[in-house]
DNA sequence: TGACAATAGTCGTTATAACAAGTATGTTTT
DNA sequence: AAAACATACTTGTTATAACGACTATTGTCA
C-alpha cells in the first residue's frame, strides 16, 4: 500500500504533519471522487448536477428555492441559476417562481429527473460499500468524528 | 459543533455509513481548500499553479518534463499544457525543449516564481497549524492512516 | 530501412466555475 | 408613502477544466 509520499513521488518529508494531513484529505477526496464522478457520467450528469437532484429528491413535490439548493450543496456553487437551467433544459426538474415572494424561483425534480435518479441509487452504493469495504464500521466511525474535528477549525462553515 | 448532517441540512440520515463517510471527506475537503485558496489569490495563483510551483522548486534547477509534473500534482491536470503557459506568461516559470528527447518539455522555477513562493511559506504553515492546532499528534496521524487505508479499496491511483 | 506503433506535448472546442455588476421584488424606516 | 436598504436571482465576462483530435519525435521490428 502506497502512502502519500510514495504516490505524489515526493523525495522530501512533509513540511509537517499538520500539512501532510491536509494534502491527504485533498487526494483521497480527489480519488473517490473521480470514481463517482464515473458512475455519475454514465447518466450524462456532473457530480454538482447529481447532488442537486438528491436534494430535490429529498425535498419532494413543493421543491426548493435556488438559494436553498445552493446552501444544502456538499459544495458551493457560485452559480446556481446555469446549473439549474442545464437541468431543466434536460428536463430533469422544473422552475416556477414563487407565488408568494415573486423574487424567489422554486425547482423540483421532474419524473424524468427521479427515474434517472434512481438509477444511479445502487451503482452509488455498492461503490460506496465496494470501496470502504475493508474498513470496520469503528473505523469509518472514527474516520468521521476526526473529518469533523478537522474542519472545526475553521467556522466559516 | 456541527455534524455534516446539521451542516447540509439533511433531514434523512445517510442511507448508509459508507455514505456519510465518503460526503464527510468531499465536504472537509472543500471546506479546508477554500482557505488554502484563499492564501493563494493573495500571490494572483490558484491552488494548481501553486502546487506546480512546489513541484518544480523541489525539483531543482534542471527542471521537469510536463509529463513528470502532471503525474506529482495532488489532483491531475487535464491540460498540463496551457497551466504550464499561463505560469510562464507570469515570468513564474521556464519551458525549454528537452535536448536529449526532443519531444519533451521541460519547466523550470525562475528567481521570481521561488520569490512568490517563497513569501507564501509561512502564511500557509501558520494556516495549516492554526487549523488543526486543536488536534492531537495522535489524532492527526490516525487522520492520516486512515485516509491511506479509505483510499486503498481504488486501485486506479 | 521503412512501416507502424508509442510517446510527449499542443491545440480546438465546449462546458463549467468564479467574480462582479445588474434587475426585480420585498421590507423597513421615518 | 417615498427613500433606502435587503433579498433573490440573473446575466456578462473572463478564466479554467474536460475531452478529443492533431503534430512532432522517437522506438520497434519485419
Amino acid at each position: 500500500m502506497l502512502n502519500l509520499q510514495d504516490e505524489i513521488k515526493q523525495s522530501k518529508p512533509f513540511s509537517s504533519l499538520e500539512e501532510e494531513v491536509y494534502l491527504n484529505i485533498q487526494r483521497t477526496a480527489y480519488i473517490l471522487a473521480a470514481d463517482s464522478e464515473r458512475i455519475f457520467r454514465s447518466a450524462n450528469l456532473t457530480g454538482v448536477q447529481y447532488n442537486v437532484l438528491r436534494i430535490l429528491r429529498g425535498a419532494g413535490k413543493n421543491g426548493l428555492a435556488c438559494s436553498e439548493i445552493s446552501n444544502r450543496l456538499i459544495t458551493k456553487d457560485s452559480d446556481i441559476t446555469r446549473l439549474l437551467g442545464r437541468l431543466e433544459k434536460m428536463e430533469l426538474i422544473n422552475r416556477c417562481t414563487n407565488p408568494v415572494d415573486r423574487r424567489g424561483v422554486d425547482a423540483s425534480i421532474t419524473k424524468k429527473g427521479l427515474s434517472v435518479l434512481t438509477s444511479l441509487d445502487e451503482p452509488i452504493a455498492k461503490l460506496n460499500k465496494d470501496r470502504f469495504g475493508h474498513l470496520t464500521v469503528e473505523m469509518l466511525e472514527q474516520l468521521n468524528a476526526l473529518l469533523v474535528l478537522a474542519r472545526s477549525g475553521d467556522f466559516n462553515i
